[in-house]
DNA sequence: GATTTATGTTTACACGCGTAAACGATTGGC
DNA sequence: GCCAATCGTTTACGCGTGTAAACATAAATC
């Protein structure tokens, strides 16, 4: 699995690519303080775990994603809900529906995601 | 923060308390082949955590959680929501309902948080 | 009282991660 | 052709984790 910090660096990625390591480096620098060496490594780290593939251009590579962010993104969430809430949804909006975490606009879409099931399979 | 094979020994905790470090593996042994010391360390590094406090019983001791379940499922499902979703929930609900991993359950019981919702502050 | 048994405490060790410095190779300029 | 700049590759290092063995200690048994 890709950890914390490689997930930063497919984020630009999913974003757009291909990118050289350069251009990640200057959209993620900024707010993560990394240096050059930083986003070399987590590259190579993410092309050993087939993550990335690079292909050459010029004298530097061009990097894209290989893994999907849905992927990612449905393999993690379904961990953490495997390991908090039994595996289900519902569980966790409830939990955050009990701390008074839900925002309007979670609420409004909520309900519209609620109404287009309605209409999908009758 | 506290660690998930950390969190397995929580969970026990969570369940009830106070239990010695026996107890605990016994309830833990089968599903994650742990040997007791493999037990005996976790507790101590939530003890370093403050994640549990231990009180002597006889020879033994017997541990007791000090983090709420609540709060870490609160911490740990916030960072997620943070890293995947822009802090929202309704973004997650909407993938699983795109990935058709919405269980009859789960639609039900949105369904009635929502509803509940509604009665709350007029 | 000496030995075994039951607990907890200390130490260990490999592995992944975050973070980078050092090194190497290729290329562009003089 | 040599030097400097530009990339990528290798190596490093401390820290947390998963997993446990080794050690210490106190209580129970013979």
């Amino acid at each position: 699995m890709i950890s914390e910090a490689e997930a930063v660096v497919m984020e630009v990625l999913w974003r757009s690519a291909p990118r050289s390591a350069e251009e990640i480096l200057a959209e993620v620098g900024q707010a993560q303080q990394w240096q050059e060496g930083t986003v070399k490594s987590l590259l190579n780290r993410l092309l050993k775990k087939k993550a990335v593939k690079a292909e050459r251009d010029g004298r530097r590579y061009l990097y894209s994603p290989l893994l999907a962010r849905e992927k990612y993104v449905h393999q993690t969430s379904k961990s953490l809900l495997d390991r908090l809430f039994e595996g289900r949804v519902a569980p966790l909006v409830a939990h955050f529906s009990e701390q008074r975490k839900l925002s309007k606009k979670d609420i409004a879409e909520l309900r519209q995601l609620l109404e287009e099931l309605d209409d999908e399979q009758p």
